[in-house]
DNA sequence: GCTACGGCAGTGGCAC
DNA sequence: GTGCCACTGCCGTAGC
C-alpha cells in the first residue's frame, strides 16, 4: 500500500517535473503536427506518410519477414 | 446547457442500457481475443494476421492506391 | 518460428470467425454509440455520463480508496 | 489527389523533421515515465497521481461544473 | 453545427 | 517483477 503520510514538497516537486515536461512534450506534439500539415498543403497523403515513417522505424530483416508471411497469407486467402 | 432538473428513472434507463451492450461487447471481444489465441497456438504470426484482416477491409481500389502511393514515398526515400 | 506450410482452409476458417465476431462487436459499439446519442439528445452531458457508467465498474471499496488517496493528493498541491 | 509527381528532396525533408521531432518527443516521454517511475519508488500512487495532473489541467469551473453533474447523476443512480 | 473517423495516450494483459 | 504489445476510450480533426 502506497504511504499516506508523505512530503508535501516531494509530491509538488513531483508533479511540477511532471508537468514540465508534458508541455515540452505537447509542443513536440505540435510541431509534428504541423510538418504534417504543411506536408498535406503540399499535396502529400498523410495517411501513407505516417505509414512509410513507420515502416522506416522497422529494421529491414523485419519488414523483409513481415511482408513475405503477409503476402503468404493475402495468397492463401484469395487476395490477389 | 444540460438540463440539471431530469427523470431519475430515465437516466437509470439509458445507463442500463449502454451497460448491458457494452457486457455483450466485451463477450465478443474476449471471444475474438480466443479465436487469435487457437490462430497463435496453430502456428499463425497474429501481428500478420491482424494486418491482413484490416487488410480485407479495404476496398481493392483504396488498397491499390495506397500500396502505389506508398511504393512511390518509399522509393523515392530510398527504401528498396 | 511460426510454420510457413499451412493449411490454407484453416487460415480461412479463423479469418473468417474473426471478421464474423468483428461485425458483430462493431454493430453493439454502434448500438452504444446510439444510446449516448439519444441520452445527448435528452440534454444529458455525454461526458459525464461515461464518467459515472465507468465508475460504477469499480467496486466500492476501490472507489473509496481512489477518492481517498485522490483528495490527499489534491490537498497536497492545495487544489482546493 | 495528391501529387504523384513530386521532389523527392522535399519528402525527405519532411519526413527527416518529423522522425527528428519524433525522436525528441519520445525522450520526453521516457523522461516523465521515470519520473513516475520515482514517484511510485517513493511510495505515490501512480495511477491517482495521473488523475490528479490530468485535473489540474482543467480549468477550476470546469472541474466544479463536472463534479456537480457527476454528483447529480451518480445520486440519481443511487450511487451512494 | 454536429456526426464520423483517425490518431494518441493510458490501461491492462502476456511474455520473459 | 519488469517490459512489451494490443485494446479501449478520449480528443481533435474533417466532412456533411
Amino acid at each position: 500500500m502506497p504511504e499516506t503520510s508523505f512530503a508535501k514538497s516531494q509530491l509538488k516537486a513531483l508533479v511540477e517535473r511532471i508537468e514540465r515536461l508534458e508541455e515540452e512534450k505537447k509542443a513536440l506534439a505540435d510541431d509534428i503536427k504541423e510538418v504534417f500539415g504543411e506536408a498535406k498543403a503540399n499535396g502529400f497523403d498523410v495517411k501513407v506518410l505516417r505509414a512509410v515513417i513507420g515502416w522506416r522505424k522497422q529494421d529491414p530483416e523485419t519488414r523483409k519477414e513481415f511482408d513475405a508471411m503477409f503476402d503468404l497469407y493475402a495468397d492463401a486467402l484469395g487476395m490477389t
